[in-house]
DNA sequence: AATCCGGGGGT
DNA sequence: ACCCCAGGATT
């Protein structure tokens, strides 16, 4: 099978099996931009709704750029990989000052961009503008390593121009759009990861690795990621139907999100040993009301297993707020402003399951 | 080059 | 449990 052969057979492949999604339909280099950057690690069904979300609430670069980044913030929560959002702003900015709204139409411009690596500068290149430039994405990595038997490592540098190599001297002279659609439609849909369709496949005869049967084994990828143990002890402070909270800083997981008053160890304890361990609620002691415990919440990450207890504590009417709370950056918020603030997932869990 | 960054769904 | 998902930024 020679390089045309493949093309051809895939994009009529294409032609007949794609989905019918939203982001395909325009050339609007603003919507493309979006869809790929909703998309970075994420399903389509995952990421659809929020695509839907966003259009309905940005019609173009400019309306994102001088939304509030809390706002974009509230819109992606749930997503994940929250700097995506920080960055999907911060682009839109950057495209409306410096490129008057207009998304640069070269590859090489687009990647400096903030928010935009290799793939997502390839994605919007080809899609809106037309540039004869692969995509390299989850997907590609294993149709072509399966199909050419490529064993390069697509977790190292090394491996991956390997495949940069192969996936530059495949890009056909026509409808670069098409053709990378084409190759991520089929990794999604037909080559998947696991138990994918060979019996029925338009490669079967052709495949390395159903012909070797290796469809386990390709593509090859080393890195393991090690996850670690969290215990978080979440001081929920209530006075006056109203919650105390704060905004996450750099350094740690979920910047930019809004959570509670937090005591971090080594592993569960005791409100005892908070007491003593935690300056602002040794200060509130007196004050205190009531002490509820919840459950213990389990919230996994890639990388981390969090465990989580909400201490909700309610202040008495005389608790001294209003000078202790914001020298620990807490601010208090009625049930409406809480709804609206940006929050993690695992903060959203506890608020549905307790009254407020 | 290694590590970090979310949440959801499939197997 | 483990793996992957239209990856990118930081160290």
């Amino acid at each position: 099978m020679d390089n045309k052969e493949f093309i051809e057979k895939l994009i009529s492949w294409y032609n007949v099996n794609k989905r019918d999604l939203p982001w395909r339909k325009t050339r609007d280099s603003f919507k493309i931009w979006l869809s790929e950057i909703i998309l970075q690690q994420t399903r389509v069904a995952q990421g659809l709704p929020y695509y839907l979300k966003f259009i309905n609430n940005f019609n173009n670069v400019e309306q994102l750029a001088v939304a509030d980044e809390q706002f974009v913030l509230r819109l992606w929560q749930g997503l994940g990989y929250y700097s995506r959002a920080r960055n999907l702003h911060k682009c839109a900015r950057e495209v409306h000052e410096n490129f008057d709204g207009k998304f640069p139409e070269s590859y090489e411009k687009l990647i400096k961009l903030p928010g935009i690596g290799k793939y997502t500068a390839a994605a919007i290149a080809s899609f809106a503008y037309m540039e004869k430039v692969p995509v390299i994405d989850g997907n590609v990595y294993r149709v072509l390593s399966r199909i050419f038997g490529v064993d390069a490592d697509i977790a190292d540098g090394r491996g991956q121009k390997v495949f940069e190599k192969l996936a530059a001297e495949l890009m056909p002279e026509t409808h670069p759009d098409i053709y990378n659609q084409a190759i991520m439609e089929f990794g999604a849909l037909q080559c998947t990861p696991k138990n994918p369709a060979c019996t029925q496949c338009i490669f079967n005869i052709e495949c390395f690795a159903r012909r070797n049967n290796k469809q386990n084994e390709l593509p090859v990828k080393s890195k393991k990621v090690k996850v670690k143990n969290r215990y978080f002890h979440y001081v929920v402070l209530k006075y006056k139907d109203h919650m105390a909270m704060r905004k996450r800083g750099d350094g740690d997981i979920w910047q930019g999100l809004y959570d509670y008053l937090m005591v971090e160890s080594e592993a569960f304890t005791d409100y005892g040993w908070l007491l003593e361990n935690n300056e602002l609620l040794d200060h509130l002691h007196p004050y205190i009301q009531d002490v509820e415990v919840s459950e213990d919440y389990r919230h996994v990450l890639t990388h981390r297993r969090l465990f989580a207890r909400f201490y909700t504590v309610s202040l008495q009417e005389n608790a001294p707020v209003k000078t202790v709370l914001p020298q620990f950056e807490l601010q208090l918020y009625d049930r409406e402003a809480v709804y609206d603030l940006p929050k993690p997932v695992l903060v959203s869990r506890y608020l549905n399951d307790t009254i407020f």
